[in-house]
DNA sequence: CGGGATCCTCAAAGATACTG
DNA sequence: CAGTATCTTTGAGGATCCCG
């Protein structure tokens, strides 16, 4: 009564990490929409930015959270982590080409949100 | 040791409904990069399309959770229920104009996507 | 300053079964 | 066909403390 028989649908596991889903949006959605990373990449847009004004300008998402995304961003070659001073510890966040390539996509985001009052 | 003090960050239970967060991006994925929601809305863009097809299309979400992102859209707007049929039951859906519009915004996602083959 | 290690919770997502 | 109902799991995300 618990197993066997591949219910109406199945497939797991697929929550981070090069996702399978056929559909190209869904994938894509993946990878910039999860909570925080698109503010963090829009942040990024201009200038290298140190973790710390990072937590700032992103006041709602806790150290962990932006902690994490960054880590993700950077494993998918999208930041690039500085490390600018070593006593006391200052690092730095900025854009790699890639990454600013999904600034044209964000900024759509953006504008859609604002004319539509979301 | 619990409660009380108000640690590093607070605030909570912003997860569905008019998001309140400042960035605009934040909000807008809330609408369109949820689980699901961007797929449906684009495979809803040439016509109608009815429940038990939407389902298919979408391999891998189960019926709970497209119903589920259905009502979300529909209470913003953005898609429309119609009853085609009583006996048997036959229900279709549909964008709205404002459903629409969100369309431009998908299709940077997906060209994106696919351009960097993500 | 920039995190890492822990602990905890709740809500999102999955599985399964049922119905008008 | 188009959902509902229910139960369970899981893991994302929050809170807190600590550290070099």
């Amino acid at each position: 009564m618990q197993n066997g028989h591949e219910g109406q649908q199945s497939r797991k596991r697929n929550s981070r990490e090069t996702c399978l889903e056929p559909c190209a949006i869904e994938r894509g959605m993946r990878v910039i929409g999860g909570k925080w990373t698109g503010s963090i990449i829009y942040h990024l847009k201009d200038e290298p930015v140190r973790f710390n004004d990072l937590v700032r300008m992103l006041g709602g998402a806790s150290k962990k959270m932006i902690d994490q995304r960054l880590k993700e961003l950077e494993s998918r070659n999208m930041v690039v982590r500085k490390v600018l001073n070593d006593r006391p510890v200052a690092v730095s966040y900025e854009l790699t080409d890639f990454g600013r390539s999904a600034l044209k996509v964000l900024d759509a985001v953006r504008q859609w949100s604002e004319a539509n009052d979301i």
